[in-house]
DNA sequence: TATATAAGTAAGCAATCGCTTACTTATTGA
DNA sequence: TCAATAAGTAAGCGATTGCTTACTTATATA
């Protein structure tokens, strides 16, 4: 009973998570996503509710989009200390070549935000766990492999990649790609 | 002739800065700096013309506020690296304390402009020229006091520490206490 | 002291915000 | 075949945006 659906949830979502990443939230106006998204407003409300809950399904989305690309380099690793360098140059090359202009959206998510939206803290403590979690696996299979220091401390070094990337997420939108592969060589440099 | 100003240009100008730095440009509305300047929109608007050109003005207040505190450990070091420690963990204690709970005002403004607004662009491009000099004078002194390898990247560390700074600028605002300090103390580790 | 002039105030402009109401269209199951 | 029901559309809600107009108040100079 009833009329059938002419879009598909997931595909005006991922949509909708674009928008959010290339504007961030509040830049984004609902008519701005009706048109991005290619459904009228009382549609995307009817489905996602509300603007909110859309930005926090968007996380969602782009997490996905983490583990399924972004973070490949580092969670496809057999140990290989390299590829790390590969996830931080393709990113570089990502936002340089205009492919995901605004960078990372969970970094621009935590400058708008900060802690004042308790469920879109959620969304970004659960990416710092992902991350974490690929970097520090990643150390782990180096070290067993002897690339690292019998008594290198993994969680140490976890968290300093995590600031890295970070730096790259900001400077990646102001700075030269000089400067930036000074910044990712010199990293790289420091960890081994 | 003709009435005096009630209030001190600087003064106003200030508060309109506290306020861009606490909210971001957008969220800071013009009711908004209405109240926390202490003066009436029309004023506003005769002083300072739109609120671009009031943000514009607000960035060259806070490079002044980072060259006359914030990089103070850098800028009258005479050669110690462990004042970039300070810098660093200065920064930590001013936002986690809530004195400049939202962090550091350009990185904000880098991730929520990007290179939208030439006017923004070049009002960051001059800050980060300022912290690279801060980094590099301090970098040199050290050097000739042999506390750097003769042979020495200044430049690519310089750049390297403007990318652990940044990288500071996004993790103080979500991560833990000792996430921070793992980074700053791997980071201060990594160019000795 | 009178007047020119600048600064202050309150109200309100058109545009846009997130979101909803009123209504039309299409599809399903009996 | 046809009522029930869900989805789509267009218009518009009150609130807020950046900014201005119309007017009042105060002060430096003649």
């Amino acid at each position: 009973m009833g009329r059938s659906k002419k879009y598909k949830r997931q595909e005006v979502l991922e949509k909708a998570m674009k928008a959010f990443w290339d504007n961030g939230f509040i830049n984004t106006s609902a008519r701005m996503l009706e048109d991005k998204m290619g459904i009228n407003q009382r549609t995307l409300y009817a489905e996602f509710k509300s603007k909110d809950q859309l930005f926090i399904e968007s996380l969602q989305q782009y997490e996905q989009l983490n583990k399924e690309v972004i973070l490949k380099p580092l969670l496809a690793s057999d140990g290989d200390l390299e590829d790390i360098r590969t996830f931080f140059t393709d990113f570089i090359v990502a936002v340089k070549s205009k492919q995901s202009p605004n960078g990372c959206l969970f970094a621009n998510t935590a400058m708008e935000f900060g802690t004042t939206s308790p469920e879109v803290k959620e969304r970004l403590d659960s990416y710092f766990d992902l991350i974490y979690m690929a970097f520090f696996d990643l150390l782990t299979k180096a070290k067993s492999k002897g690339k690292l220091a019998k008594n290198t401390d993994l969680v140490k070094l976890s968290n300093y990649l995590i600031g890295c990337t970070e730096g790259l997420t900001v400077t990646v939108k102001v700075r030269d790609e000089k400067a930036l592969l000074d910044f990712v060589d010199f990293t790289m440099n420091s960890i081994k």
